[in-house]
DNA sequence: ATTCTGATTGTTCCG
DNA sequence: CGGAACAATCAGAAT
């Protein structure tokens, strides 16, 4: 457990810090946006007619239904989407530090 | 050093 | 075109 329970992100009180980078190097993706890119089409097949109501929730109980081997994938992705994160950050980098002239 | 927060990412669906 | 449930994230900023 890492800490607290009880942390609602995005209180929009906060939302104030980070202030936005000129370039804002956008962070990696999420285990879930690769899952739901496969799944999407898995799930939708077997929810014919489903709403969006119906599947995004379906397919947020569906991720977690799948074993840690089968998020691998996704988390791998994740992961790997991450350190593509990691390059335009150095960008941002070296951006900002030759922006000085 | 440690803690936390916010920003972001992508899917589906419709009006 | 965007928003909202769904989940992860995680890197940097504040303490």
């Amino acid at each position: 457990m890492p800490k607290a329970a009880a942390t609602k992100r995005g209180s929009k009180e906060t939302k104030r810090r980070t202030k936005k980078d000129p370039n804002a190097p956008k962070r990696g993706l999420s285990a879930y946006m690769f899952f739901a890119n496969e799944q999407r089409e898995n799930v939708r097949e077997e929810n014919p007619g489903v709403s969006f109501g119906q599947v995004g929730k379906i397919l947020g109980e569906r991720w977690k239904a799948l074993s840690e081997k089968q998020r691998a994938p996704y988390e791998a992705k994740a992961a790997a989407d991450k350190k593509r994160y990691e390059d335009e950050k150095q960008a941002y980098n070296a951006q900002n530090d030759d922006e000085s002239s």
